[in-house]
RNA sequence: CGGGCUGUGGCGCAGCUUGGUAGCGCGCGACGUUUGGGACGUCGAGGUCGUCGGUUCAAGUCCGACCAGCCCGACCA
């Protein structure tokens, strides 16, 4: 491609709007435009990098024995009520009619279609299965933003495991567990693997892929010295052992404008330390008003409670005129001591414990003295806390760190949830019926773009890996108008063509800063400058993106350098 | 869905308080001088000021409604 006709809008000033390094990098290089809130167009430098990141992708699908369809995105509301999830996916799933007034759906993920497809499956003998496609997947994101980070609209490659049995199902989560690493070490990003909470996809366990970045949402804990790692939504912590010696039987006492734990731990030190006291929140889930308990000095992860209860379709705090309805006290007065007409959630934390303080649900009046076994109704006890930097590792007893990263692939145990709902079923060797066991499996491909870009760039703009690069080389011709230099210009041009180097070449009439800061902008990880000076010489200049380290060549054994350094990059996992 | 902010040439913004018919920087076109790190001069093109309605002799400016985008929260595979 020559520059001087390439479509590749670059932009000095920064959108306003642009928050995250990646999207105003992509923006300002030319790679895409905004459309509407989390719709973007991919320009022609945007769609090169998406097409190699969903080449290596295919490539490392294809190595596993994934075998590649493409499912429509246009879905009959049927099926997802079929499976349950037209409720459970609630506002995200994108709805329409068309004209005859018949509800169709958006596919925001494909479970559904792969289930139908699969009860074409009779034997255990067709078993195992791999099944993926990459096409675009629409969610109606309640707010769409950081550029490519959170969207409305994007391409995934989601792929799908069909196995007999759970050993099975094991061996098809592995195989992607590695098909993943190896992705996205191919892609130039350093992601790791932890546990995760499989939410509204269900199933029995789960592994995100995440980027440590600043610009990333998913909250993840890390211990400093083994290798236990798990999103905050998921992590534990070990705890730590409290001997509550007795204590007195319970009693009420007058706690006038002592609404929170500090305040009252302030007020009564001796009887009510924050890890004394008991906290009662209320929420509702799928409109059911339950109550959970926390320790005072803790607070509440809302994933774990929805994974506690069960896969639900919505949880809120309850509104303080509700809690008052349900109580009869305003919060910062709550507990759960006779209360037996609501469901009660514990934390583990709370196991066992005596001689706690917590509300009389009576405004401005506590309960000390409270024993969770002998005074309260617990329901149901759960790992409910969240886990803060430096509790302690569950695993080894080290200090726990906690960052934030982008979630750039998830993978499922899924179950049996799907193939139940659609009737894939197979015999096994005795001649019964199982159904069949799946996993799946997801990448975002423009999250993974916007991932690399957080995670390789300077001052100057992107430094692309070469295997993801728009173009591996750029050739920079100063002086274009000069005819001995734009003719050798071009001829190195032609040969790297030749020997297959992804080439672009910048024959644009501009100063040679305007070229220098566009190819840096644009981050293409070599550049050949060509000037009259060197020309004449018989030298030309190469230059890495990634430092900006610079050496002289001679023009006749440019090509052969650049093709040995870019077959490194490609390389390289 | 709650709270906040913003919509003015392609991009970034001023003008609005105090109403009088739109301006700056970058970019863009032509010509000339330049050309190894984002040049300079001259001339020029380009805007129903988000939409609709209202007030007024007169609205980018005041009022109302709506739409869109962004931020915080809620939410979120």
């Amino acid at each position: 491609m020559r520059w001087s006709h390439a479509f590749i809008p670059t932009l000095r000033d920064a959108p306003a709007d642009a928050d995250a390094v990646s999207h105003k990098l992509l923006v300002q290089g030319g790679f895409m435009r905004q459309l509407s809130a989390g719709s973007y167009t991919m320009l022609t430098l945007g769609q090169r990098v998406r097409l190699k990141v969903a080449g290596i992708i295919r490539e490392e699908m294809n190595a596993i024995g994934g075998q590649e369809m493409m499912l429509p995105t246009l879905h009959p509301v049927e099926i997802w009520k079929q499976s349950g999830r037209f409720d459970l996916m609630g506002e995200n799933l994108f709805k329409l009619k068309d004209r005859k007034g018949a509800d169709l759906v958006l596919g925001m993920t494909e479970e559904e279609i792969f289930g139908i497809l699969a009860s074409e499956l009779f034997s255990y003998r067709q078993l195992p299965q791999i099944w993926y496609q990459m096409n675009t997947k629409f969610r109606d994101e309640p707010r769409p933003k950081s550029g490519l980070l959170r969207v409305r609209e994007f391409t995934m490659k989601d792929s799908y495991s069909l196995d007999i049995d759970s050993p099975g199902l094991d061996a098809g989560f592995d195989k992607h567990r590695s098909a993943y690493k190896r992705i996205f070490a191919r892609m130039g990003v350093a992601a790791v693997d932890v546990q995760a909470s499989s939410g509204a996809m269900g199933g029995t366990e789960s592994v995100e892929f995440i980027v440590r970045s600043n610009a990333g949402e998913d909250w993840i804990v890390t211990c400093e010295s083994c290798d236990y790692r798990a999103n905050l939504e998921k992590a534990t912590s070990a705890l730590s052992d409290v001997t509550d010696d007795g204590g007195p039987d319970m009693s009420r006492y007058a706690t006038p404008g002592l609404r929170t734990i500090r305040a009252l731990a302030e007020a009564h030190p001796e009887i009510a330390r924050p890890d004394r006291q008991i906290k009662t929140l209320v929420y509702y889930l799928d409109n059911e008003p339950v109550l959970v308990l926390i320790r005072g000095d803790h607070d509440l992860q809302e994933q774990k409670l929805l994974d506690a209860a069960g896969v639900g379709e919505e949880i809120r705090a309850a509104q303080p005129e509700e809690i008052v309805e349900l109580l009869g006290a305003h919060p910062g007065s709550l507990g759960a001591v006779g209360v037996i007409d609501l469901r009660v959630f514990a934390d583990e934390s709370l196991r066992g414990r005596s001689n706690l303080t917590t509300g009389a649900n009576e405004d401005d009046w506590h309960l000390q003295g409270v024993s969770m076994e002998r005074d309260i109704n617990v329901n149901v006890w759960a790992d409910l806390r969240a886990v803060v930097s430096g509790d302690v590792c569950p695993i080894c007893g080290s200090s726990l760190e906690l960052w934030k990263g982008i979630e750039v692939g998830h993978i499922f145990k899924l179950g049996t949830k799907y193939s139940e709902a659609f009737g894939a079923y197979v015999q096994d060797e005795e001649g019964s019926s199982h159904p069949v066991i799946m996993g799946s499996y997801g990448i975002g491909v423009e999250r993974g773009m916007a991932a690399i870009v957080e995670s390789n760039h300077d001052e100057k703009g992107i430094i692309w890996p070469v295997s993801v690069a728009p173009f591996e080389v750029v050739i920079t011709v100063l002086r274009a108008d000069d005819e001995a230099t734009a003719n050798a210009a071009t001829k190195l041009y032609e040969d790297l063509l030749t020997v297959g180097v992804d080439v672009i070449l910048d024959d644009r009439v501009e100063r040679p800063g305007v070229k220098f800061a566009d190819s840096e902008l644009v981050g293409i990880p070599f550049r050949v400058t060509v000037g009259p000076r060197g020309v004449e010489s018989g030298v030309v200049e190469m230059t890495t993106r990634r430092g900006l380290v610079t050496t002289e060549v001679g023009i006749d054994s440019v090509v052969s350098h650049l093709l040995s350094q870019v077959e490194v990059g490609r390389a390289v996992l």
